[in-house]
DNA sequence: TATCATTTCGATCGGATTAATCGGGAATCA
DNA sequence: TGATTCCCGATTAATCCGATCGAAATGATA
Protein backbone atom coordinates (compact mmCIF):
# COMPACT_ATOMS: atom_id res chain seq x y z
CA UNK A 1 0.00 0.00 0.00
CA UNK A 2 1.11 3.30 -0.94
CA UNK A 3 -1.14 5.63 0.61
CA UNK A 4 -2.44 5.46 4.00
CA UNK A 5 -6.02 4.31 5.20
CA UNK A 6 -5.76 7.44 6.54
CA UNK A 7 -5.14 9.40 3.92
CA UNK A 8 -8.16 7.56 1.67
CA UNK A 9 -10.69 8.43 4.89
CA UNK A 10 -9.26 12.14 4.29
CA UNK A 11 -9.75 12.21 0.64
CA UNK A 12 -13.17 10.44 1.28
CA UNK A 13 -14.65 12.81 3.72
CA UNK A 14 -13.58 16.46 2.03
CA UNK A 15 -15.44 14.74 -0.79
CA UNK A 16 -18.13 14.38 1.67
CA UNK A 17 -18.47 17.74 1.98
CA UNK A 18 -17.58 18.79 -1.46
CA UNK A 19 -20.74 17.05 -2.17
CA UNK A 20 -22.65 18.83 0.46
CA UNK A 21 -22.44 21.84 -1.22
CA UNK A 22 -21.99 24.11 1.71
CA UNK A 23 -25.10 24.47 3.26
CA UNK A 24 -24.82 24.15 6.91
CA UNK A 25 -21.64 22.42 8.69
CA UNK A 26 -21.67 18.31 8.65
CA UNK A 27 -21.06 16.50 11.49
CA UNK A 28 -18.68 13.78 12.29
CA UNK A 29 -21.28 11.20 12.72
CA UNK A 30 -22.93 11.97 9.48
CA UNK A 31 -19.73 11.79 7.74
CA UNK A 32 -18.48 8.90 9.11
CA UNK A 33 -21.90 6.94 8.44
CA UNK A 34 -22.01 8.52 4.47
CA UNK A 35 -18.22 7.57 3.43
CA UNK A 36 -18.35 4.15 5.98
CA UNK A 37 -15.35 5.39 8.29
CA UNK A 38 -15.01 5.01 11.41
CA UNK A 39 -16.34 7.71 13.37
CA UNK A 40 -13.65 7.96 16.43
CA UNK A 41 -11.16 7.46 13.86
CA UNK A 42 -12.50 10.16 11.90
CA UNK A 43 -11.90 12.90 14.42
CA UNK A 44 -8.67 12.64 14.35
CA UNK A 45 -8.57 12.76 10.87
CA UNK A 46 -10.55 15.85 10.52
CA UNK A 47 -8.40 17.76 13.70
CA UNK A 48 -5.41 17.09 11.21
CA UNK A 49 -7.33 18.87 8.43
CA UNK A 50 -8.36 21.35 10.47
CA UNK A 51 -4.48 21.67 11.88
CA UNK A 52 -3.74 21.64 8.05
CA UNK A 53 -6.40 24.33 6.72
CA UNK A 54 -8.21 22.58 4.28
CA UNK A 55 -11.11 22.74 6.42
CA UNK A 56 -12.84 24.46 8.95
CA UNK A 57 -15.33 23.83 12.36
CA UNK A 58 -17.60 25.16 14.72
CA UNK A 59 -19.07 23.26 17.84
CA UNK A 60 -22.62 23.38 19.80
CA UNK A 61 -26.02 21.65 18.50
CA UNK A 62 -25.17 22.58 14.45
CA UNK A 63 -21.77 22.34 14.72
CA UNK A 64 -19.66 20.21 12.13
CA UNK A 65 -17.18 20.49 9.41
CA UNK A 66 -16.96 22.50 6.12
CA UNK A 67 -13.96 23.49 3.60
CA UNK A 68 -11.87 26.24 4.19
CA UNK A 69 -11.34 26.86 0.48
CA UNK A 70 -13.61 26.32 -2.50
CA UNK A 71 -13.19 22.44 -3.80
CA UNK A 72 -11.88 23.53 -7.13
CA UNK A 73 -8.59 24.96 -4.99
CA UNK A 74 -8.32 22.16 -3.05
CA UNK A 75 -6.39 18.96 -4.57
CA UNK A 76 -5.57 15.43 -3.96
CA UNK A 77 -2.34 16.01 -3.09
CA UNK A 78 -2.85 18.48 -0.69
CA UNK A 79 -5.31 16.51 1.27
CA UNK A 80 -3.11 13.42 1.28
CA UNK A 81 0.40 15.72 2.88
CA UNK A 82 -1.58 17.10 4.82
CA UNK A 83 -2.36 13.72 6.40
CA UNK A 84 0.54 11.71 5.50
CA UNK A 85 3.17 14.06 4.92
CA UNK A 86 5.51 14.76 1.61
CA UNK A 87 4.13 12.08 -0.96
CA UNK A 88 7.62 10.06 -1.54
CA UNK A 89 8.67 6.90 -3.36
CA UNK A 90 11.30 5.83 -0.91
CA UNK A 91 12.51 7.15 2.70
CA UNK A 92 16.06 7.23 2.67
CA UNK A 93 17.06 6.29 6.43
CA UNK A 94 20.22 7.70 7.93
CA UNK A 95 22.01 4.73 7.86
CA UNK A 96 21.95 3.64 4.41
CA UNK A 97 25.49 3.75 3.09
CA UNK A 98 26.68 5.57 0.32
CA UNK A 99 27.53 3.69 -2.35
CA UNK A 100 28.64 5.17 -6.02
CA UNK A 101 25.24 4.69 -7.45
CA UNK A 102 23.33 6.40 -4.78
CA UNK A 103 23.36 9.65 -6.45
CA UNK A 104 22.13 8.07 -9.90
CA UNK A 105 19.11 6.15 -7.97
CA UNK A 106 17.75 9.28 -5.90
CA UNK A 107 17.67 10.80 -9.02
CA UNK A 108 15.66 8.24 -10.16
CA UNK A 109 13.05 7.91 -7.41
CA UNK A 110 12.52 11.52 -7.78
CA UNK A 111 11.61 11.40 -10.69
CA UNK A 112 9.40 9.02 -10.60
CA UNK A 113 7.28 10.39 -7.19
CA UNK A 114 7.04 13.58 -9.29
CA UNK A 115 5.37 11.68 -11.93
CA UNK A 116 2.52 10.54 -9.20
CA UNK A 117 2.74 13.96 -7.27
CA UNK A 118 1.53 15.96 -10.60
CA UNK A 119 -1.05 13.30 -11.31
CA UNK A 120 -2.33 14.09 -7.74
CA UNK A 121 -2.21 17.61 -8.49
CA UNK A 122 -4.12 18.08 -11.20
CA UNK A 123 -7.37 16.44 -9.64
CA UNK A 124 -9.10 18.66 -7.40
CA UNK A 125 -12.06 17.91 -5.46
CA UNK A 126 -14.54 19.19 -8.00
CA UNK A 127 -12.89 17.05 -10.07
CA UNK A 128 -14.25 14.12 -8.10
CA UNK A 129 -17.33 15.46 -7.70
CA UNK A 130 -17.87 15.95 -11.07
CA UNK A 131 -16.48 11.97 -12.22
CA UNK A 132 -18.83 10.95 -9.22
CA UNK A 133 -22.17 12.53 -10.90
CA UNK A 134 -20.84 11.49 -14.33
CA UNK A 135 -20.19 7.84 -13.21
CA UNK A 136 -23.79 8.26 -11.58
CA UNK A 137 -25.84 9.47 -14.05
CA UNK A 138 -24.62 6.72 -16.09
CA UNK A 139 -26.95 4.02 -14.32
CA UNK A 140 -29.60 5.69 -15.41
CA UNK A 141 -31.47 3.76 -17.67
CA UNK A 142 -31.72 5.16 -20.87
CA UNK A 143 -34.66 3.14 -22.99
CA UNK A 144 -34.69 5.63 -26.02
CA UNK A 145 -33.50 3.71 -28.80
CA UNK B 1 7.03 4.78 2.13
CA UNK B 2 5.86 3.72 -1.15
CA UNK B 3 8.06 1.19 -1.89
CA UNK B 4 9.78 -0.97 0.51
CA UNK B 5 13.53 -0.70 1.44
CA UNK B 6 13.51 -4.49 0.01
CA UNK B 7 12.17 -3.64 -3.56
CA UNK B 8 15.04 -0.78 -3.27
CA UNK B 9 17.76 -3.23 -2.57
CA UNK B 10 16.38 -5.81 -5.20
CA UNK B 11 16.94 -3.06 -7.75
CA UNK B 12 20.39 -1.88 -6.75
CA UNK B 13 21.41 -5.85 -6.50
CA UNK B 14 20.49 -6.12 -10.06
CA UNK B 15 21.95 -2.98 -11.35
CA UNK B 16 25.11 -4.81 -10.44
CA UNK B 17 24.47 -7.51 -11.86
CA UNK B 18 24.08 -5.30 -14.98
CA UNK B 19 26.83 -3.46 -14.35
CA UNK B 20 29.23 -7.00 -14.08
CA UNK B 21 28.36 -7.25 -17.92
CA UNK B 22 27.67 -11.25 -17.40
CA UNK B 23 31.42 -12.32 -16.86
CA UNK B 24 30.97 -15.18 -14.66
CA UNK B 25 28.54 -15.23 -12.04
CA UNK B 26 28.55 -12.64 -8.97
CA UNK B 27 28.22 -13.62 -5.28
CA UNK B 28 25.79 -12.68 -2.86
CA UNK B 29 28.89 -11.24 -0.62
CA UNK B 30 30.53 -9.03 -3.05
CA UNK B 31 27.01 -7.70 -4.71
CA UNK B 32 26.10 -7.07 -0.70
CA UNK B 33 29.78 -5.00 -0.23
CA UNK B 34 29.11 -3.50 -3.59
CA UNK B 35 25.60 -1.96 -2.76
CA UNK B 36 25.67 -1.49 0.68
CA UNK B 37 22.96 -4.66 1.41
CA UNK B 38 22.48 -6.49 4.44
CA UNK B 39 24.05 -9.89 3.22
CA UNK B 40 21.55 -12.18 4.70
CA UNK B 41 18.59 -10.15 3.68
CA UNK B 42 20.17 -9.87 -0.01
CA UNK B 43 19.95 -13.95 0.25
CA UNK B 44 15.87 -13.55 0.39
CA UNK B 45 15.57 -11.27 -1.91
CA UNK B 46 17.96 -12.73 -4.47
CA UNK B 47 15.60 -16.14 -3.62
CA UNK B 48 12.60 -14.38 -4.07
CA UNK B 49 14.06 -12.75 -7.78
CA UNK B 50 15.03 -16.25 -8.70
CA UNK B 51 11.72 -17.63 -8.45
CA UNK B 52 10.34 -14.34 -10.79
CA UNK B 53 12.81 -15.78 -13.11
CA UNK B 54 14.42 -12.63 -13.03
CA UNK B 55 17.50 -13.86 -12.32
CA UNK B 56 19.54 -17.17 -12.10
CA UNK B 57 22.03 -18.64 -9.71
CA UNK B 58 24.16 -21.65 -9.58
CA UNK B 59 26.24 -23.08 -5.93
CA UNK B 60 29.31 -24.24 -5.34
CA UNK B 61 32.81 -22.77 -5.50
CA UNK B 62 32.60 -20.27 -8.82
CA UNK B 63 28.60 -20.26 -8.12
CA UNK B 64 26.73 -16.85 -7.84
CA UNK B 65 24.00 -14.59 -9.59
CA UNK B 66 23.75 -13.86 -13.30
CA UNK B 67 20.67 -12.21 -14.90
CA UNK B 68 18.34 -14.04 -16.83
CA UNK B 69 17.69 -12.03 -19.37
CA UNK B 70 19.18 -8.90 -20.92
CA UNK B 71 19.27 -5.60 -18.87
CA UNK B 72 17.28 -4.34 -21.87
CA UNK B 73 14.36 -6.73 -21.34
CA UNK B 74 14.39 -6.24 -17.51
CA UNK B 75 12.18 -3.01 -16.33
CA UNK B 76 11.82 -1.75 -13.02
CA UNK B 77 8.11 -2.25 -12.66
CA UNK B 78 9.23 -5.92 -13.01
CA UNK B 79 11.82 -6.18 -10.11
CA UNK B 80 9.28 -4.00 -7.56
CA UNK B 81 6.81 -6.61 -8.74
CA UNK B 82 8.68 -9.50 -8.50
CA UNK B 83 9.88 -8.47 -4.33
CA UNK B 84 6.60 -6.46 -3.33
CA UNK B 85 3.58 -7.76 -5.65
CA UNK B 86 1.44 -5.73 -7.48
CA UNK B 87 2.39 -1.50 -7.32
CA UNK B 88 -1.22 -0.41 -5.88
CA UNK B 89 -1.64 3.04 -4.79
CA UNK B 90 -4.28 1.35 -2.17
CA UNK B 91 -4.92 -1.60 -0.85
CA UNK B 92 -8.37 -2.38 -0.22
CA UNK B 93 -9.26 -4.37 2.97
CA UNK B 94 -12.10 -7.20 2.29
CA UNK B 95 -13.96 -5.57 5.41
CA UNK B 96 -14.27 -1.78 4.00
CA UNK B 97 -18.09 -0.93 3.27
CA UNK B 98 -18.72 -0.05 0.02
CA UNK B 99 -20.54 3.25 -0.14
CA UNK B 100 -21.99 5.05 -3.40
CA UNK B 101 -18.95 6.94 -4.04
CA UNK B 102 -16.59 3.35 -3.89
CA UNK B 103 -16.56 3.03 -7.13
CA UNK B 104 -15.11 6.27 -8.47
CA UNK B 105 -12.67 6.39 -5.96
CA UNK B 106 -11.88 2.83 -7.03
CA UNK B 107 -11.15 4.13 -10.54
CA UNK B 108 -9.36 7.35 -9.23
CA UNK B 109 -6.86 5.66 -7.69
CA UNK B 110 -6.37 2.83 -10.19
CA UNK B 111 -5.11 5.71 -12.62
CA UNK B 112 -3.17 7.37 -10.11
CA UNK B 113 -1.25 3.59 -10.10
CA UNK B 114 -1.55 3.39 -13.55
CA UNK B 115 0.96 6.42 -14.37
CA UNK B 116 3.57 5.23 -11.64
CA UNK B 117 3.09 2.14 -13.43
CA UNK B 118 4.01 3.57 -16.67
CA UNK B 119 6.96 5.52 -15.60
CA UNK B 120 8.43 2.58 -13.65
CA UNK B 121 7.90 0.44 -16.93
CA UNK B 122 10.00 2.46 -19.33
CA UNK B 123 13.09 2.10 -17.07
CA UNK B 124 15.03 -0.99 -17.99
CA UNK B 125 17.95 -1.69 -16.17
CA UNK B 126 20.37 -0.98 -19.19
CA UNK B 127 18.15 2.82 -18.99
CA UNK B 128 19.96 2.83 -15.17
CA UNK B 129 23.67 1.73 -16.24
CA UNK B 130 23.52 4.25 -18.66
CA UNK B 131 22.29 7.35 -16.52
CA UNK B 132 24.99 6.15 -14.29
CA UNK B 133 27.87 6.16 -16.64
CA UNK B 134 26.61 9.77 -17.74
CA UNK B 135 26.53 10.59 -14.22
CA UNK B 136 29.78 8.78 -13.40
CA UNK B 137 31.47 10.84 -16.58
CA UNK B 138 30.42 14.48 -15.28
CA UNK B 139 32.87 13.79 -11.89
CA UNK B 140 36.20 13.39 -14.49
CA UNK B 141 37.07 17.30 -14.17
CA UNK B 142 37.60 18.99 -17.52
CA UNK B 143 40.74 21.52 -18.06
CA UNK B 144 40.30 21.93 -21.35
CA UNK B 145 39.34 25.72 -21.39
C1' DT C 1 34.97 -39.83 -3.43
C1' DA C 2 35.95 -36.25 -0.01
C1' DT C 3 35.93 -31.52 0.73
C1' DC C 4 34.95 -26.87 0.56
C1' DA C 5 32.39 -22.83 -0.80
C1' DT C 6 28.21 -21.24 -1.87
C1' DT C 7 23.31 -21.02 -2.58
C1' DT C 8 18.73 -22.41 -0.60
C1' DC C 9 14.93 -22.71 2.60
C1' DG C 10 12.01 -21.99 6.44
C1' DA C 11 11.32 -20.10 10.77
C1' DT C 12 11.58 -16.38 13.68
C1' DC C 13 12.42 -11.91 16.16
C1' DG C 14 12.12 -7.11 17.46
C1' DG C 15 10.85 -2.74 16.27
C1' DA C 16 8.39 0.57 13.85
C1' DT C 17 4.28 2.15 11.96
C1' DT C 18 -0.52 2.35 11.43
C1' DA C 19 -5.40 1.86 12.57
C1' DA C 20 -8.48 2.53 15.85
C1' DT C 21 -10.31 3.48 20.50
C1' DC C 22 -11.18 5.85 24.86
C1' DG C 23 -12.22 9.32 28.44
C1' DG C 24 -12.86 13.48 29.67
C1' DG C 25 -12.79 18.53 28.76
C1' DA C 26 -14.23 22.73 26.33
C1' DA C 27 -17.03 25.43 23.20
C1' DT C 28 -21.65 26.61 21.25
C1' DC C 29 -26.37 27.54 21.19
C1' DA C 30 -31.26 27.31 22.67
C1' DT D 1 -28.67 25.18 32.53
C1' DG D 2 -28.48 21.40 29.56
C1' DA D 3 -27.89 19.15 25.23
C1' DT D 4 -24.96 18.69 21.53
C1' DT D 5 -20.77 18.61 19.24
C1' DC D 6 -16.04 19.30 18.55
C1' DC D 7 -11.34 18.93 20.82
C1' DC D 8 -7.14 16.78 22.77
C1' DG D 9 -3.93 13.54 24.73
C1' DA D 10 -2.95 9.08 25.71
C1' DT D 11 -3.27 4.31 24.86
C1' DT D 12 -4.16 -0.12 22.87
C1' DA D 13 -4.24 -3.53 19.02
C1' DA D 14 -2.83 -5.23 14.93
C1' DT D 15 0.01 -5.42 11.08
C1' DC D 16 4.07 -5.10 8.43
C1' DC D 17 8.91 -4.78 7.53
C1' DG D 18 13.72 -5.24 7.89
C1' DA D 19 16.83 -8.31 9.30
C1' DT D 20 18.92 -12.58 11.20
C1' DC D 21 19.84 -17.52 12.11
C1' DG D 22 20.79 -22.51 11.48
C1' DA D 23 20.96 -26.20 8.85
C1' DA D 24 20.49 -28.54 4.46
C1' DA D 25 21.30 -29.10 -0.47
C1' DT D 26 24.25 -28.51 -4.35
C1' DG D 27 28.05 -27.92 -7.46
C1' DA D 28 33.08 -27.57 -8.53
C1' DT D 29 37.40 -29.37 -7.80
C1' DA D 30 41.14 -32.21 -6.66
Amino acid sequence: MIITQKGQYAVRALFALACSGGDGPLKIADIAIDQGIPARFLEVILGQLKQGGVVDSRRGTDGGYWLAKSPREINVRQIIEAIDGPIEIICNPESSPIVPASEMFSNFWKGAAATLQQHLDKTSLADLVDSYEKLHKSYVPNYSI
